[in-house]
RNA sequence: GGAGGAGUGCCAGAGUGGUUUAAUGGAGCGGUCUUGAAAACCGUCGUACUGAAAGGUACCGGGAGUUCGAAUCUCUCCUCCUCCGCCA
């Protein structure tokens, strides 16, 4: 969430930057009102301490005369006592009534739009920061999508999960299954080789996770929740992961901090069916290899170039063709403050295939977490951080299913030849 | 799942109702000494809210309660340890 001060400080670039969002005037009295049950928060703070203060000084003043035996005094002490114990019940009930509305504001209050981000308010607003600007892979004539390939060849099968646990999880198979791991373990290694530190979280996560990340309150509805445990499985590794973090302080001389796992993503896409979720285009359950950094504020948007930098990477020695979209205020996701969306191309299907998400959060998620580093100086900060996918297989599989298409098979990139052990699916 | 024990600061560890303002030791940081280091000695050493500052307030696993006053007593939940059961 966006911090109290600087709300307070930098109203002015607050506001502009949620209406990059679209955010209307109605929605921006939420800024107004924030800074109002602040400013009560901290008066009902002062009176709430001053109370507390003076029941101290009467108790310790107690004490001292039952240790002089003036037992009357006493007495009469706890009297007075009583009048200001109710008046600490009312303020403290004043207080949690004025910090759970302030949260539920702040909560509600997406991120703050980094100044180069283009305004706009659907995906066909964002800018393309990097166009494909080379051939499209030729197709042979009975080309199919790829689920037809993957009857063809045995690769996956969706029908087989619906028995198995419902509409939209794949199971694959034979050299389907291979390419799968054979895919986790070259992004894993690339991500290793860029200095991340390869981490294998939990799968499940609990609330405060969930929060803290920012996938609780906001999409509640996209995670499955195990409710007699009261946990959700992760809709990426992005929450355990960058949750290691949550609460800690770290020195400066650590940062950045740079983490990947490969983690299976659960996510429910409520009301999302028809043709453009075919095949692996929309799973409930996937693979994805996600890279997060915990950067210092100074350098998180040279980081963020860095990440786009290691996924332009994968998608080359993948050999796909890809482009790279600079994401418009009012397609950006809740916590971002500027992201870019990698999409492949997928030469059966005639469309682009979102494959990787790269973000920075600036202090939204660290904030939450309380996430911070100590400077040279002592002081502590909000650290800043940053995530990308690299990368998220399903498309990607879609994707090379289909352009690497031929009458005697598909073929591999070369990139992968030592994970798969095979060439060729045939 | 059953029985018992335990959770205190960066770490170790004292504190079972009132000068506790959480002792003490270690680590860390600053300094003295030293060519440098070690040792020794001196100092410093939690977080948050509030306040211009001085200060005030809260926090001893989480939450609730008893009391004029709770790290300390009660309830509840969580976690860890020991034993038993089950188990890849």
């Amino acid at each position: 969430m966006l911090q109290l001060e600087v709300i307070r400080e930098e109203k002015a670039r607050i506001v502009a930057a949620l209406r990059k969002r679209n955010w209307n005037n109605t929605q921006l009295k939420a800024i107004d009102q924030i800074i109002a049950l602040d400013d009560r928060r901290r008066s009902g703070q002062k009176e709430l301490d001053d109370t507390r203060a003076e029941m101290n000084r009467m108790a310790k003043s107690i004490g001292q005369l039952m240790g002089q035996g003036k037992k009357e005094e006493a007495e009469q002490q706890k009297k007075a006592v009583a009048a200001l114990k109710d008046q600490e019940k009312g303020l403290e009930e004043n207080m949690a009534a004025i910090k759970h509305d302030l949260d539920q504001l702040l909560y509600s209050v997406p991120n703050a739009p980094h100044k180069s981000v283009p305004k706009g308010k659907t995906p066909e607003d964002n800018k393309v920061f990097k166009a494909w600007n080379k051939t499209f892979p030729t197709l042979p004539a009975d080309a199919a999508p790829h689920w037809e390939l993957a009857k063809k060849y045995n690769l996956f099968d969706l029908e087989l999960g619906v028995k198995l646990t419902g509409a939209g999880f794949p199971v694959y198979r034979g050299q389907g299954a291979r390419l799968q791991r054979a895919l986790i373990q070259f992004f894993l290694d690339e991500a290793v080789k860029a200095g991340y530190e390869e981490i294998m979280p939990p799968h499940l996560v609990n609330e405060d996770s969930a929060r803290a990340t920012g996938q609780l309150p906001d999409k509640e509805g996209q995670m499955y929740h195990c409710t007699v445990d009261d946990l959700y499985l992760i809709p990426t590794a992005e929450v355990p992961v960058t949750n290691i973090l949550r609460d800690e302080i770290v020195a400066e001389k650590d940062l950045p901090i740079k983490m990947t796992a490969y983690t299976p993503c659960f996510r429910r896409e409520a009301g999302s069916y028809g043709a453009h979720v075919r095949g692996l285009n929309r799973v409930h359950q996937f693979d994805k290899v996600e890279i997060v950094r915990v950067e210092h504020p100074d350098n998180s948007y040279k980081a963020l170039m860095g990440m786009v930098s290691h996924v332009s990477k994968l998608m080359a020695k993948l050999e796909l063709p890809y482009r790279i979209l600079l994401l418009c205020g009012g397609d950006m996701g809740f916590a971002s403050a500027k992201t870019f969306d990698f999409e492949v191309w997928s030469a059966a299907q005639q469309r682009w295939l979102e494959v990787s998400s790269v973000s920075n959060f600036e202090t939204f998620q660290t904030n939450r977490m309380k996430l911070r580093f100590r400077d040279g100086n002592g002081k502590i900060e909000l650290a800043h951080t940053l995530n990308g996918s690299a990368l998220a297989l399903a498309r990607i599989v879609a994707a090379l299913l289909e352009n690497n298409q031929t009458p005697e098979g598909i073929q591999i990139p070369k990139a992968l030849w030592k994970y798969t052990g095979f060439k060729m699916i045939k």
